[in-house]
DNA sequence: GCTTCGTTGTGAGGGAGTTCACAAGGTCTC
DNA sequence: GAGACCTTGTGAACTCCCTCACAACGAAGC
């Protein structure tokens, strides 16, 4: 659309940033430098300053960065102006643990709906979000203008309920059931794959405990 | 040690391939070709033949792996012979929805301890899981040799509670709290915040929906 | 046995993302 | 106002992965 694309590598620690930014910077201070950032967030300066150069921000050599500036900027980048809904699929241990984390987190980008099979669950409101059945995805994510889901059902129904997000026109997936999901060009996966991760750590948890003997 | 590094995400996909090899190969087949596991794993056959060589596994032109090959292979890299336990610190609602996803998946990785500041939590037992006070946490991680770790416990608490897990002797951290961890050379950190993969999927959701208006 | 077909193993090439390194530009001190 | 010092912005180099492409190989048909 505008021309310059961002790495979504690049938009995550923005969003770190920004957390940052509102959150850790003691108060009083309104600039910070590239290596201020960096500390908090655990990357090079260079990586800020790179990351920031997205964003249209810029700095002054021997200043530092407008916090002001930074946070707006961010906001540019990250927020939709009119505000963004996110639908929640599968509210069980998992989902509800997310409905709950995410609850009033942010303003500008919330979980408006829920959607599960199990008629106890549908028809209530669950953690502050409406949990609507199967057979009125449609409807409510055309009506909310919903266009980010997160996944979170039984692995062997993920494929299928993937398949009816993408035809109600959901374009960003998040996916925490532990299968890979296949979408169409023009929608954007996220794999949160939990047994992977763990398995991953647990490897090199035990390699490197070995080198160190 | 052994010469040969692993990139991890080859450990990730060596993961995710035994799985899709222990549930979702038909029965009665005892090969597989790479452009099989490439299709259910998402990835490309080149990519398979890669990663697989990491396992020492070959296949053979023509008749392609054998299955029993392979998930022996992989285990022989993932698992530790004698088993290897993992902590959870912070059973909360995300701390117990894991606890339960975790529970009775792999014979050589589980959960077997747990903890918690909260008296109403610990000396009980929750989800299967014997849930401890920080107090007792460098004895049980010696007791029980335990290296690997995951941690779900408030941003706020989550450095002090990684001090302590490292002073403990713990390798491998998986971290859901939103907040960037500092550790020391030698110990793995897998950082897992939920914020940031959501405000990912949400821009670039928003981001292809207006490419393709 | 020879040809055809399809697959493996891997060197070489490519691409994305990160870091280096330094010129350009503030700030502070005296 | 001149010099010392520190920070930004960024081209270039680098690094890590991934993919390409193809030789080598096994199987199956004739
Ligand atoms: N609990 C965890 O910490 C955890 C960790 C990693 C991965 N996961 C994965 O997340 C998913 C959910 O895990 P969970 O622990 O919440 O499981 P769960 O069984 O508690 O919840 C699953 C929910 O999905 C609903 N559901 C089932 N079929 C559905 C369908 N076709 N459409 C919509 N909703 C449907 C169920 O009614 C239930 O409410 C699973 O794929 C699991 O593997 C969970
Ligand atoms: N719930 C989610 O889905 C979700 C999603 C993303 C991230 N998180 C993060 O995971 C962490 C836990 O989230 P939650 O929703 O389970 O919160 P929670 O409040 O339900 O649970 C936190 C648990 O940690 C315990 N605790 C507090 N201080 C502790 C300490 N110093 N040592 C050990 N235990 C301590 C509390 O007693 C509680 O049981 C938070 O950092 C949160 O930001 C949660």
């Amino acid at each position: 659309m505008n021309g310059v694309t961002i790495a979504s590598r690049t938009i995550g620690r923005l969003s770190l940033y920004r957390r940052l930014l509102e959150s850790s910077i003691p108060g009083g201070r309104d600039t910070v430098f590239s290596h201020e950032l960096a500390g908090l967030a655990c990357v090079t300066p260079a990586q800020v300053r790179r990351d920031l150069m997205a964003t249209g921000c810029s700095g002054s050599p021997g200043k530092g960065y407008r916090i002001r500036d930074l946070i707006e900027g961010i906001s540019k980048v990250l927020d939709d102006p009119e505000g963004q809904s996110v639908a929640l699929v599968g509210v069980g241990n998992l989902g509800r643990a997310i409905l709950t984390y995410f609850s009033g987190r942010r303003r500008n980008l919330r979980i408006t709906a829920s959607f599960d099979v199990d008629p106890l669950k549908t028809g209530r409101v669950i953690n502050g979000c409406r949990c609507y059945s199967m057979s009125e995805l449609g409807d409510v994510l055309e009506r909310g203008r919903i266009k980010t889901a997160i996944l979170a059902v039984p692995a062997g129904k993920a494929q299928e309920t993937t398949d009816a997000l993408v035809a109600a026109g959901v374009r960003g997936i998040l996916n925490y059931a532990p299968v890979p999901l296949r979408v169409p060009d023009g929608v954007f996966l996220e794999e949160r794959d939990m047994t992977m991760s763990l398995e991953t750590v647990a490897f090199f948890a035990r390699k490197t405990a070995l080198e160190r003997k």
